[in-house]
DNA sequence: GGTGAAGATTACCTTGAGGTAAGTGCATGC
DNA sequence: GCATGCACTTACCTCAAGGTAATCTTCACC
């Protein structure tokens, strides 16, 4: 079992190896965290996780999103693997989207975050309002 | 033991609260979210898990990122509680930068999040090739 | 023949993250 | 007395993420 200044040496050396090979070639583990950071991608994928859904169904659990980002959304998260999309012919037809197993295997690390955040975040709020106060 | 499914359901009830509470309140895991996403924190705190270090040497170790966000990044991990900030009063000063507690907790999940990136982002690649040649 | 749902696409605009470059105050080394 | 290192700060600029709103196509329904 690795511990956790072995996994930060792992996201140091990817960083300075992409660095080295130019702006061509980006970091594999921001490739990853720029997903996780976006306002968007993992909300669906937390969606999702609860099972395949349409379109509009997705549109009706996230209301917040705009069409515009849930297709953009949608496509980049099929782009990385971590959605498949499956169209129906039906009338009109429908458009079905689900976790790929690789989107499913995010679930677990992604959800020791979501569960460490919860854990943590009011001890972050006192430490701003301390910072603040001064 | 909670499983996917379980911290699923935890993000997507914290988005929704913070959404019914208005834009005031803001989704505490989208916080610490946004810290992940951001291009230089982790990369920051990383650094940090290896031990203390100085504002400088900080620098020499990070030398992409500019004196302004490196200065800017340190403040919010400081006011986060991510990082401790002690002035030694030499001349002239110098400024030793330390993960908090906290700070060195948030390594655990980020580590298993990191541990999967550098597992799956060939799949990940196979993926992106395997959309862009349609 | 007008309306509405499904699953988008397009043009346009705003905001803010982050980069560049220069300056600051102080002290030591040459 | 000039340059250099430390730890910043400030002004300015750029670019891309994301929002809004309108439009499209095909079919079913009334």
């Amino acid at each position: 079992m690795l511990d956790g200044q072995d996994m930060a040496a792992i996201y140091i050396e990817r960083w300075n190896a992409a660095a080295e090979a130019g702006p061509a070639a980006p970091c594999p583990v921001r490739n990853v965290l720029d997903k996780i950071g976006d306002k968007w991608s993992m909300l669906l994928v937390m969606t999702l996780a609860a099972g395949p859904k349409r379109f509009n169904e997705l549109h009706r659990e996230v209301p917040d999103i705009s069409q515009k980002m849930l297709t953009q959304t949608l496509r980049d998260l099929q782009r990385d693997g971590y959605v498949g999309r499956q169209v129906f012919d039906t009338k009109p037809p429908s458009v079905e989207y689900r976790l790929t197993p690789l989107g499913q295997s995010l679930i677990v690390p992604f959800g020791q975050l979501i569960e460490w955040a919860n854990r943590s975040f009011d001890k972050i709020d006192a430490a701003r309002a301390d910072y603040d106060a001064r």
